[in-house]
DNA sequence: TTCCCGCCTTGATCTTGATCAACTCGCGAA
DNA sequence: TTCGCGAGTTGATCAAGATCAAGGCGGGAA
């Protein structure tokens, strides 16, 4: 069961970014930290607004997206429990503001961080700079993985892509994935309208490759998958 | 005229990420400092292979980018001279190596620094470790608008935003651009094939947005342009 | 100077995925 | 239970940009 009240140190120290603080940083911390609930459809933050925040993803999903005037919405990243975001704008002070906007896909609670705080704690603790780095870098790129994946390759690679990330550790065939986000909205993370989306699944269980039940899918010949992907 | 021999400290605390070391610090760097010469067309690194260097362009251009098995290529960034590059690669390791190949697209010549000797210094100068953040951290939110030109903008959008990217600081009018890269190169950093990337132009020339002589473009109507990039 | 090669342009056609439209399904509320 | 609505599916059509093909042009080498 995932607590819904304040947060102690012991939870602070769970997450990574933390795990290094001294009792005296992580106090600093916590004393700028709050709990925020949002209901399914709330906004967090939008694009372009002045960032003096980051978080802590304690339950719920979260997506961090683009939207064009013309109305269409990419989504950049699907935020899961126990994952932070937003740590990395605070470098750029307030300059642009938030670089995407995040929106509750679920009822979701978060602990919400200071970045001035944080700001000082980093200036102390060397190793915490480490951490924070490494994970910039590892996003950095996630980034160019996804710019490939977009201009280098087709939905369909796209779709077998996700399709093949979603296993979890040490499933070795024939494993059952439950999307826990609506469609539509993995469709957006892949760059593909929904239709389409609709339709190359269907084109994946017409030539056997998965096996859909609504929000369950079986993928029956990973080996398939695979074939796509490494085309 | 830029220096073609092995760098003095003063070149090296030109360089931004390395503005506020000390001389021990600076002296660390310069011993695993190594000027690397590079033809035309050269490859500098590969997609993949181990990483244990990051680099500063003297002068020349180098191209940073993915390919796909069918031949396909993806500029990710095309860096100018005065630019640093794949500084962020140093936090993991040598784990899954170079995230893009660089090549250089005209003879350059660079200055090379090991990883190593780097990390070291990030541990005592925190200071650095804060424009290496800001450095990552701006680079982050580039990215992320690169996702949403390529994800919810047509080409001409793309086109169009990149020439306005082009003009001078300062120059207000008319500005005359000197593509200093082939076009071939810069509609691959569009995600552009070639063909379609003459034709953009050829029709942004024919609706007055622009004259062309070879190489060099004439902004005539920048507002025209602005118009584009903000439907 | 001439030749040649690679870059660029222009034209014709094709393909992927978007768009428009209609319908089904499942679920929550009254 | 019925209603209504949003998500998802399926079908028909469309358009942006890719691909295939054929020159033209310009700069470097001999």
């Amino acid at each position: 069961m995932v607590d819904t009240s304040k947060p102690d140190s012991d939870e602070l120290r769970g997450i990574y970014l933390f795990s290094v603080l001294d009792d005296e940083q992580l106090a600093r911390v916590m004393n700028t930290t709050r709990v925020v609930r949002l209901a399914e459809g709330q906004r967090l933050f939008d694009h372009g607004q002045p960032s003096r925040h980051y978080f802590f993803l304690r339950s719920g999903q979260v997506k961090l997206f683009r939207s064009s005037r013309e109305g269409g919405e990419k989504v950049i990243e699907i935020v899961r429990s126990g994952e932070t975001f937003a740590e990395a704008v605070m470098f750029m002070g307030e300059g642009r503001g938030y670089p995407v906007s995040a929106q509750a896909i679920v009822a979701s609670e978060l602990l919400e961080f200071e970045q001035a705080s944080m700001l000082g704690v980093l200036e102390q603790s060397t190793p915490t700079c480490m951490r924070l780095m490494a994970g910039m870098s590892r996003r950095l790129r996630q980034q160019v993985d996804e710019i490939d994946r977009l201009t280098l390759h087709n939905a369909t690679y796209r779709l077998a892509t996700f399709l093949l990330q979603q296993i979890p550790r040490g499933v070795l065939e024939s494993p059952e994935l439950h999307l826990a986000t609506p469609k539509h909205v993995i469709a957006s993370r892949l760059a593909i309208q929904p239709e389409t989306f609709s339709r190359i699944l269907a084109r994946l269980a017409e030539s056997g490759c998965v096996e859909l039940h609504g929000h369950s899918i079986v993928l029956t010949d990973i080996e398939a998958l695979r074939e796509i992907v490494s085309t």
